[in-house]
DNA sequence: AGCCAGATTGACACTCAGTGCCATCCACGG
DNA sequence: CCGTGGATGGCACTGAGTGTCAATCTGGCT
Protein backbone atom coordinates (compact mmCIF):
# COMPACT_ATOMS: atom_id res chain seq x y z
CA UNK A 1 0.00 0.00 0.00
CA UNK A 2 2.57 2.29 1.07
CA UNK A 3 5.42 1.13 -1.46
CA UNK A 4 3.12 1.33 -4.12
CA UNK A 5 3.67 5.12 -6.10
CA UNK A 6 7.36 5.75 -5.11
CA UNK A 7 8.37 7.94 -7.94
CA UNK A 8 5.75 9.91 -9.47
CA UNK A 9 4.75 11.09 -6.25
CA UNK A 10 8.16 11.95 -4.72
CA UNK A 11 8.71 13.91 -8.00
CA UNK A 12 5.57 15.95 -6.80
CA UNK A 13 6.03 16.87 -3.45
CA UNK A 14 9.75 17.57 -4.62
CA UNK A 15 8.11 20.75 -7.04
CA UNK A 16 5.58 21.20 -4.63
CA UNK A 17 8.91 22.21 -1.53
CA UNK A 18 11.06 23.96 -4.08
CA UNK A 19 7.99 26.17 -5.31
CA UNK A 20 7.33 26.98 -1.04
CA UNK A 21 10.79 27.15 -0.67
CA UNK A 22 11.37 29.47 -3.53
CA UNK A 23 8.05 31.56 -3.07
CA UNK A 24 8.45 32.45 1.07
CA UNK A 25 12.11 33.33 0.69
CA UNK A 26 11.28 36.02 -1.79
CA UNK A 27 7.96 37.08 -0.26
CA UNK A 28 9.61 37.09 3.28
CA UNK A 29 11.95 39.61 1.91
CA UNK A 30 10.72 41.37 -0.83
CA UNK A 31 7.11 41.73 0.28
CA UNK A 32 4.38 40.20 -1.12
CA UNK A 33 2.84 42.46 -3.91
CA UNK A 34 6.46 43.12 -5.45
CA UNK A 35 7.48 39.18 -6.27
CA UNK A 36 5.61 38.18 -9.55
CA UNK A 37 4.75 34.80 -10.06
CA UNK A 38 7.52 35.18 -12.81
CA UNK A 39 10.17 35.26 -10.24
CA UNK A 40 8.92 32.94 -7.89
CA UNK A 41 8.92 30.01 -11.17
CA UNK A 42 12.13 31.55 -12.77
CA UNK A 43 14.08 30.72 -8.70
CA UNK A 44 12.08 27.67 -8.70
CA UNK A 45 12.74 26.40 -12.09
CA UNK A 46 9.67 25.47 -13.57
CA UNK A 47 7.20 27.35 -15.61
CA UNK A 48 4.78 29.96 -14.48
CA UNK A 49 1.86 27.18 -16.12
CA UNK A 50 3.36 24.38 -13.40
CA UNK A 51 2.76 27.02 -10.69
CA UNK A 52 -0.90 27.36 -10.99
CA UNK A 53 -1.47 23.37 -11.32
CA UNK A 54 -0.09 23.13 -7.45
CA UNK A 55 -1.20 26.74 -6.13
CA UNK A 56 -4.50 28.28 -6.62
CA UNK A 57 -3.84 31.72 -6.45
CA UNK A 58 -0.21 33.94 -5.06
CA UNK A 59 -2.21 33.95 -1.96
CA UNK A 60 -2.63 30.12 -1.69
CA UNK A 61 1.47 29.59 -1.37
CA UNK A 62 1.76 31.23 1.89
CA UNK A 63 -2.10 30.23 3.47
CA UNK A 64 -1.11 26.66 2.65
CA UNK A 65 1.80 26.48 4.70
CA UNK A 66 -0.73 27.62 7.68
CA UNK A 67 -3.43 25.56 6.27
CA UNK A 68 -3.18 22.26 8.28
CA UNK A 69 -4.05 24.15 11.75
CA UNK A 70 -7.58 24.20 10.51
CA UNK A 71 -7.91 19.95 10.41
CA UNK A 72 -5.29 19.87 13.42
CA UNK A 73 -7.92 21.68 15.39
CA UNK A 74 -10.45 20.00 14.25
CA UNK A 75 -9.21 16.67 14.91
CA UNK A 76 -7.75 17.65 18.30
CA UNK A 77 -11.18 18.67 19.11
CA UNK A 78 -12.62 15.64 18.14
CA UNK A 79 -9.68 13.70 19.77
CA UNK A 80 -10.39 15.39 23.36
CA UNK A 81 -12.98 13.04 26.07
CA UNK A 82 -16.33 13.50 25.73
CA UNK A 83 -16.67 14.16 29.24
CA UNK A 84 -14.53 17.30 28.77
CA UNK A 85 -16.58 20.49 29.21
CA UNK A 86 -16.06 22.48 25.99
CA UNK A 87 -13.79 25.05 27.86
CA UNK A 88 -11.53 22.49 28.00
CA UNK A 89 -11.38 20.31 24.59
CA UNK A 90 -11.20 24.18 22.69
CA UNK A 91 -8.34 25.09 24.81
CA UNK A 92 -6.52 22.41 24.07
CA UNK A 93 -7.69 22.01 20.94
CA UNK A 94 -6.35 25.86 20.29
CA UNK A 95 -3.19 25.30 22.45
CA UNK A 96 -2.11 22.45 19.98
CA UNK A 97 -2.54 24.39 16.77
CA UNK A 98 -0.70 27.81 17.92
CA UNK A 99 2.14 25.15 19.79
CA UNK A 100 2.37 23.05 15.93
CA UNK A 101 2.65 26.64 14.41
CA UNK A 102 5.30 28.13 16.48
CA UNK A 103 7.41 24.47 16.79
CA UNK A 104 8.23 25.22 13.14
CA UNK A 105 10.19 28.02 14.72
CA UNK A 106 11.70 31.36 12.76
CA UNK A 107 9.71 30.48 9.60
CA UNK A 108 6.13 29.97 11.32
CA UNK A 109 6.94 32.88 12.34
CA UNK A 110 7.76 35.22 9.35
CA UNK A 111 5.02 33.66 7.75
CA UNK A 112 2.49 34.61 10.08
CA UNK A 113 4.07 38.10 10.26
CA UNK A 114 3.80 38.19 6.73
CA UNK A 115 0.17 37.03 6.60
CA UNK A 116 -1.01 39.93 9.43
CA UNK A 117 0.99 42.55 7.79
CA UNK A 118 -0.73 42.00 4.08
CA UNK A 119 -4.23 42.91 3.22
CA UNK A 120 -4.12 40.22 0.57
CA UNK A 121 -3.15 37.71 2.51
CA UNK A 122 -5.04 38.24 5.44
CA UNK A 123 -7.91 37.98 3.49
CA UNK A 124 -7.02 34.99 2.19
CA UNK A 125 -6.26 33.70 5.67
CA UNK A 126 -9.51 35.06 7.00
CA UNK A 127 -11.60 33.29 4.41
CA UNK A 128 -9.37 30.08 5.32
CA UNK A 129 -10.43 30.44 8.94
CA UNK A 130 -14.13 30.64 8.56
CA UNK A 131 -14.00 27.44 6.94
CA UNK A 132 -12.38 26.01 10.10
CA UNK A 133 -14.89 28.16 12.41
CA UNK A 134 -17.98 26.09 10.60
CA UNK A 135 -15.72 22.55 11.03
CA UNK A 136 -15.42 23.98 14.50
CA UNK A 137 -19.13 24.22 14.89
CA UNK A 138 -19.87 21.06 13.31
CA UNK A 139 -17.76 19.30 15.57
CA UNK A 140 -18.68 21.26 18.83
CA UNK A 141 -22.57 20.05 17.51
CA UNK A 142 -21.62 16.46 17.26
CA UNK A 143 -19.72 16.42 20.71
CA UNK A 144 -22.89 18.20 22.46
CA UNK A 145 -25.51 16.40 20.60
CA UNK A 146 -26.68 19.36 19.28
CA UNK A 147 -27.87 20.68 15.96
CA UNK A 148 -25.57 23.26 14.37
CA UNK A 149 -28.74 24.86 12.15
CA UNK A 150 -31.16 24.86 15.22
CA UNK A 151 -29.66 26.91 18.01
CA UNK A 152 -26.81 29.49 17.81
CA UNK A 153 -24.51 27.78 20.37
CA UNK A 154 -21.98 25.56 18.53
CA UNK A 155 -21.39 28.06 15.82
CA UNK A 156 -20.97 31.12 18.44
CA UNK A 157 -18.81 28.94 20.54
CA UNK A 158 -16.56 28.17 17.59
CA UNK A 159 -16.17 31.81 16.83
CA UNK A 160 -15.11 32.78 20.27
CA UNK A 161 -12.39 30.21 20.12
CA UNK A 162 -11.31 31.11 17.46
CA UNK A 163 -11.35 35.25 18.44
CA UNK A 164 -9.15 33.74 21.67
CA UNK A 165 -6.70 32.16 18.37
CA UNK A 166 -6.81 35.15 16.84
CA UNK A 167 -5.46 37.20 20.24
CA UNK A 168 -3.47 34.28 21.03
CA UNK A 169 -1.38 34.26 17.37
CA UNK A 170 -1.52 37.95 17.47
CA UNK A 171 0.41 38.11 21.05
CA UNK A 172 2.76 35.11 19.80
CA UNK A 173 4.15 36.66 16.64
CA UNK A 174 4.39 40.54 18.85
CA UNK A 175 6.42 38.79 20.96
CA UNK A 176 8.78 37.65 18.29
CA UNK A 177 7.93 33.89 18.83
CA UNK A 178 9.21 34.09 22.50
CA UNK A 179 6.29 33.74 24.87
CA UNK A 180 4.46 30.19 25.39
CA UNK A 181 1.50 29.47 23.36
CA UNK A 182 0.13 27.42 25.87
CA UNK A 183 0.39 29.77 28.50
CA UNK A 184 -0.99 32.18 26.39
CA UNK A 185 -3.57 30.07 25.59
CA UNK A 186 -4.77 29.49 28.88
CA UNK A 187 -4.87 32.97 30.18
CA UNK A 188 -7.42 33.90 27.25
CA UNK A 189 -9.23 31.08 27.83
CA UNK A 190 -9.15 31.78 31.54
CA UNK A 191 -11.72 35.04 30.53
CA UNK A 192 -13.83 32.77 28.14
CA UNK A 193 -14.18 29.91 29.79
CA UNK A 194 -17.77 30.87 31.22
CA UNK A 195 -19.20 31.82 27.86
CA UNK A 196 -18.18 28.12 26.56
CA UNK A 197 -19.54 26.16 29.24
CA UNK A 198 -22.32 28.42 29.72
CA UNK A 199 -24.39 26.02 28.45
CA UNK A 200 -23.64 22.75 29.95
CA UNK A 201 -23.08 24.34 33.55
CA UNK B 1 -24.28 74.65 5.63
CA UNK B 2 -26.59 72.09 3.19
CA UNK B 3 -26.58 75.33 0.36
CA UNK B 4 -23.34 75.23 -0.21
CA UNK B 5 -23.22 71.51 -0.87
CA UNK B 6 -21.56 72.07 -4.57
CA UNK B 7 -22.54 70.56 -7.79
CA UNK B 8 -19.33 68.90 -8.59
CA UNK B 9 -20.37 67.12 -4.88
CA UNK B 10 -23.50 66.02 -6.01
CA UNK B 11 -22.58 64.94 -9.33
CA UNK B 12 -19.98 62.58 -7.95
CA UNK B 13 -22.19 60.91 -5.61
CA UNK B 14 -24.97 60.85 -8.53
CA UNK B 15 -21.97 58.92 -10.69
CA UNK B 16 -21.23 56.92 -7.09
CA UNK B 17 -24.72 55.84 -6.53
CA UNK B 18 -26.03 54.39 -10.62
CA UNK B 19 -22.62 52.70 -10.13
CA UNK B 20 -23.75 51.25 -7.12
CA UNK B 21 -26.88 50.59 -8.48
CA UNK B 22 -25.68 49.13 -11.19
CA UNK B 23 -22.95 47.00 -9.71
CA UNK B 24 -25.55 45.56 -7.04
CA UNK B 25 -28.22 44.51 -9.83
CA UNK B 26 -25.90 42.94 -11.87
CA UNK B 27 -24.21 41.27 -9.30
CA UNK B 28 -26.75 39.82 -7.56
CA UNK B 29 -28.27 38.20 -10.69
CA UNK B 30 -25.44 36.98 -12.09
CA UNK B 31 -23.32 36.30 -9.32
CA UNK B 32 -19.82 38.05 -8.89
CA UNK B 33 -17.36 35.93 -11.16
CA UNK B 34 -19.93 35.60 -13.93
CA UNK B 35 -19.97 39.85 -14.16
CA UNK B 36 -16.91 41.89 -15.77
CA UNK B 37 -16.10 45.36 -14.47
CA UNK B 38 -16.72 46.78 -18.83
CA UNK B 39 -20.76 44.92 -18.03
CA UNK B 40 -21.41 47.28 -14.73
CA UNK B 41 -19.57 50.15 -16.38
CA UNK B 42 -21.54 49.89 -19.55
CA UNK B 43 -24.76 49.42 -17.48
CA UNK B 44 -24.09 52.82 -15.00
CA UNK B 45 -22.79 54.83 -18.48
CA UNK B 46 -19.31 55.34 -17.28
CA UNK B 47 -15.61 54.65 -18.70
CA UNK B 48 -13.68 51.35 -17.61
CA UNK B 49 -11.40 54.16 -15.56
CA UNK B 50 -13.61 56.12 -13.23
CA UNK B 51 -14.88 52.65 -11.77
CA UNK B 52 -11.90 51.87 -10.31
CA UNK B 53 -11.56 55.94 -9.23
CA UNK B 54 -14.80 55.15 -7.22
CA UNK B 55 -14.08 51.59 -5.81
CA UNK B 56 -10.54 50.03 -4.89
CA UNK B 57 -11.66 47.16 -6.47
CA UNK B 58 -14.84 44.64 -7.66
CA UNK B 59 -15.40 43.34 -4.43
CA UNK B 60 -15.41 46.92 -2.56
CA UNK B 61 -18.73 48.17 -4.40
CA UNK B 62 -19.79 45.17 -2.48
CA UNK B 63 -18.03 45.36 0.69
CA UNK B 64 -18.80 49.32 0.83
CA UNK B 65 -22.29 48.73 0.94
CA UNK B 66 -21.90 47.29 4.51
CA UNK B 67 -18.53 49.38 4.59
CA UNK B 68 -20.51 51.72 7.36
CA UNK B 69 -22.16 49.27 9.72
CA UNK B 70 -18.03 48.96 11.31
CA UNK B 71 -17.67 52.60 12.21
CA UNK B 72 -21.47 52.57 13.06
CA UNK B 73 -20.41 50.06 15.71
CA UNK B 74 -17.55 51.84 16.92
CA UNK B 75 -19.48 55.00 17.24
CA UNK B 76 -22.45 53.12 19.13
CA UNK B 77 -19.86 51.89 21.61
CA UNK B 78 -18.21 55.55 22.18
CA UNK B 79 -21.60 57.04 22.24
CA UNK B 80 -22.66 54.49 25.33
CA UNK B 81 -22.56 55.54 28.63
CA UNK B 82 -18.78 54.98 30.57
CA UNK B 83 -20.57 53.27 33.75
CA UNK B 84 -21.88 50.28 31.12
CA UNK B 85 -20.57 47.38 31.51
CA UNK B 86 -18.37 46.32 28.55
CA UNK B 87 -20.99 43.60 27.47
CA UNK B 88 -23.94 45.56 27.81
CA UNK B 89 -22.39 48.43 25.75
CA UNK B 90 -20.98 45.57 23.02
CA UNK B 91 -24.50 44.51 22.64
CA UNK B 92 -25.97 48.20 21.65
CA UNK B 93 -22.68 48.71 19.64
CA UNK B 94 -23.72 44.95 18.03
CA UNK B 95 -27.50 45.57 17.80
CA UNK B 96 -27.75 48.85 16.50
CA UNK B 97 -25.04 47.83 13.54
CA UNK B 98 -27.20 44.74 12.54
CA UNK B 99 -30.43 46.67 12.98
CA UNK B 100 -29.25 49.46 10.72
CA UNK B 101 -28.48 46.47 7.94
CA UNK B 102 -32.10 45.02 8.77
CA UNK B 103 -33.62 48.66 8.01
CA UNK B 104 -32.48 48.53 4.49
CA UNK B 105 -34.49 45.63 4.15
CA UNK B 106 -34.47 43.94 0.69
CA UNK B 107 -31.53 44.74 -0.50
CA UNK B 108 -29.19 44.35 2.68
CA UNK B 109 -30.33 41.05 2.72
CA UNK B 110 -29.31 40.24 -0.99
CA UNK B 111 -25.82 41.80 -0.16
CA UNK B 112 -25.11 39.96 2.88
CA UNK B 113 -26.21 36.21 1.11
CA UNK B 114 -24.05 37.10 -1.81
CA UNK B 115 -21.14 38.17 0.44
CA UNK B 116 -22.05 34.78 2.32
CA UNK B 117 -21.94 32.84 -0.70
CA UNK B 118 -19.16 34.17 -2.70
CA UNK B 119 -15.74 33.15 -1.53
CA UNK B 120 -13.96 35.99 -2.74
CA UNK B 121 -16.41 38.53 -1.43
CA UNK B 122 -16.19 37.11 1.65
CA UNK B 123 -12.62 37.25 2.10
CA UNK B 124 -12.59 40.73 1.45
CA UNK B 125 -15.79 41.07 3.70
CA UNK B 126 -13.36 39.23 6.46
CA UNK B 127 -10.41 41.67 6.34
CA UNK B 128 -12.59 45.23 6.72
CA UNK B 129 -13.97 42.90 9.65
CA UNK B 130 -10.25 42.89 11.36
CA UNK B 131 -9.85 46.30 10.92
CA UNK B 132 -13.64 46.81 12.74
CA UNK B 133 -12.27 44.43 15.46
CA UNK B 134 -8.46 46.84 16.42
CA UNK B 135 -10.91 49.80 16.78
CA UNK B 136 -13.36 48.40 18.51
CA UNK B 137 -10.56 47.24 20.97
CA UNK B 138 -9.00 50.86 20.73
CA UNK B 139 -12.52 52.24 21.83
CA UNK B 140 -12.56 49.72 24.73
CA UNK B 141 -9.19 50.06 25.61
CA UNK B 142 -10.37 53.59 26.43
CA UNK B 143 -13.15 52.94 27.93
CA UNK B 144 -11.42 51.07 30.37
CA UNK B 145 -8.44 52.59 30.77
CA UNK B 146 -6.18 50.06 29.29
CA UNK B 147 -3.30 49.77 26.96
CA UNK B 148 -4.81 47.55 23.72
CA UNK B 149 -1.00 46.21 23.67
CA UNK B 150 -0.11 45.76 27.09
CA UNK B 151 -3.02 43.12 27.64
CA UNK B 152 -5.16 40.62 25.78
CA UNK B 153 -8.33 41.64 27.47
CA UNK B 154 -9.03 44.89 24.51
CA UNK B 155 -8.57 42.73 21.72
CA UNK B 156 -10.27 39.71 23.22
CA UNK B 157 -13.23 40.88 23.72
CA UNK B 158 -13.57 42.70 20.60
CA UNK B 159 -13.32 39.57 18.91
CA UNK B 160 -15.42 37.72 21.40
CA UNK B 161 -18.22 40.84 20.18
CA UNK B 162 -17.47 40.21 16.51
CA UNK B 163 -18.08 36.49 16.65
CA UNK B 164 -21.15 37.24 17.92
CA UNK B 165 -21.89 39.81 15.73
CA UNK B 166 -20.99 36.74 13.13
CA UNK B 167 -23.60 34.80 14.29
CA UNK B 168 -26.38 37.03 14.24
CA UNK B 169 -25.84 38.19 10.68
CA UNK B 170 -25.57 34.42 9.98
CA UNK B 171 -28.93 33.72 11.67
CA UNK B 172 -30.74 36.43 10.25
CA UNK B 173 -29.72 36.06 7.02
CA UNK B 174 -30.42 32.45 7.28
CA UNK B 175 -34.03 33.53 8.12
CA UNK B 176 -34.83 35.33 5.72
CA UNK B 177 -34.55 38.63 7.47
CA UNK B 178 -37.04 37.70 9.44
CA UNK B 179 -35.65 37.54 12.82
CA UNK B 180 -35.64 40.27 14.88
CA UNK B 181 -32.04 41.51 15.39
CA UNK B 182 -32.42 42.99 18.66
CA UNK B 183 -33.69 39.78 19.98
CA UNK B 184 -30.87 37.80 18.58
CA UNK B 185 -28.46 40.02 19.57
CA UNK B 186 -30.15 39.60 23.17
CA UNK B 187 -29.88 35.95 22.93
CA UNK B 188 -26.36 35.22 22.01
CA UNK B 189 -25.01 38.44 24.67
CA UNK B 190 -26.65 36.80 27.21
CA UNK B 191 -23.86 33.59 26.62
CA UNK B 192 -20.99 35.57 26.61
CA UNK B 193 -21.76 38.55 28.32
CA UNK B 194 -19.37 36.77 31.79
CA UNK B 195 -16.86 36.68 29.24
CA UNK B 196 -16.46 40.30 28.51
CA UNK B 197 -17.68 41.42 32.06
CA UNK B 198 -14.88 38.88 33.73
CA UNK B 199 -12.32 41.85 34.18
CA UNK B 200 -14.43 44.18 35.83
CA UNK B 201 -16.61 41.93 37.78
C1' DA C 1 -18.47 88.21 -19.84
C1' DG C 2 -13.89 86.28 -19.88
C1' DC C 3 -10.18 83.73 -17.69
C1' DC C 4 -7.71 80.71 -14.75
C1' DA C 5 -6.89 76.81 -11.36
C1' DG C 6 -8.36 72.56 -9.87
C1' DA C 7 -10.99 68.51 -10.21
C1' DT C 8 -13.24 64.89 -13.13
C1' DT C 9 -13.47 62.14 -17.00
C1' DG C 10 -12.27 59.13 -21.01
C1' DA C 11 -9.02 56.78 -23.78
C1' DC C 12 -4.97 54.19 -24.39
C1' DA C 13 -1.28 51.28 -23.03
C1' DC C 14 0.68 48.43 -19.82
C1' DT C 15 1.60 44.82 -15.97
C1' DC C 16 0.18 40.86 -13.84
C1' DA C 17 -2.93 37.02 -12.12
C1' DG C 18 -5.24 33.15 -13.64
C1' DT C 19 -7.17 29.69 -17.28
C1' DG C 20 -7.78 26.73 -21.50
C1' DC C 21 -5.58 24.20 -24.88
C1' DC C 22 -2.33 21.35 -27.03
C1' DA C 23 2.08 19.24 -27.97
C1' DT C 24 5.71 16.83 -25.59
C1' DC C 25 7.96 13.95 -22.38
C1' DC C 26 8.45 10.38 -18.99
C1' DA C 27 7.22 6.57 -15.77
C1' DC C 28 4.88 2.37 -15.70
C1' DG C 29 2.47 -1.95 -17.14
C1' DG C 30 1.63 -5.24 -20.87
C1' DC D 1 9.24 -2.86 -27.32
C1' DC D 2 5.07 -0.23 -27.23
C1' DG D 3 0.89 2.07 -25.64
C1' DT D 4 -1.30 4.74 -21.84
C1' DG D 5 -1.80 8.16 -18.33
C1' DG D 6 0.03 11.85 -15.79
C1' DA D 7 3.11 15.85 -15.44
C1' DT D 8 5.12 19.54 -17.84
C1' DG D 9 5.93 23.66 -20.90
C1' DG D 10 4.61 26.94 -24.23
C1' DC D 11 1.11 29.83 -26.07
C1' DA D 12 -2.75 32.64 -26.32
C1' DC D 13 -6.45 34.70 -24.05
C1' DT D 14 -9.55 37.04 -20.51
C1' DG D 15 -9.96 40.16 -16.87
C1' DA D 16 -8.42 43.11 -12.87
C1' DG D 17 -6.00 47.04 -11.71
C1' DT D 18 -2.72 51.21 -12.65
C1' DG D 19 -0.16 55.22 -14.86
C1' DT D 20 -0.47 58.77 -17.97
C1' DC D 21 -2.18 62.39 -20.80
C1' DA D 22 -5.45 65.19 -23.17
C1' DA D 23 -10.06 67.01 -23.04
C1' DT D 24 -13.74 68.70 -20.36
C1' DC D 25 -16.15 70.75 -16.69
C1' DT D 26 -16.75 73.61 -12.19
C1' DG D 27 -16.19 77.44 -9.51
C1' DG D 28 -14.08 81.56 -8.29
C1' DC D 29 -12.09 86.04 -9.60
C1' DT D 30 -11.64 90.26 -12.18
Amino acid sequence: MWVVTPLAQRKRQLVLDELTQAALGLLATKGFEAVTVDEIVAAAGVSRRTFFRYFASKEDVVVRFLGDLGSGMRAELAARPASEPPSVALRHAVATSVSACAAHDGRALRVVRLILGTPALLARFLERRAQWRDELAAELGRRLGLDPAAGPFPHLAAGVALAAFDTVLQRWSGSDGIADPVTLTGEVFEMIAPALDSLTS
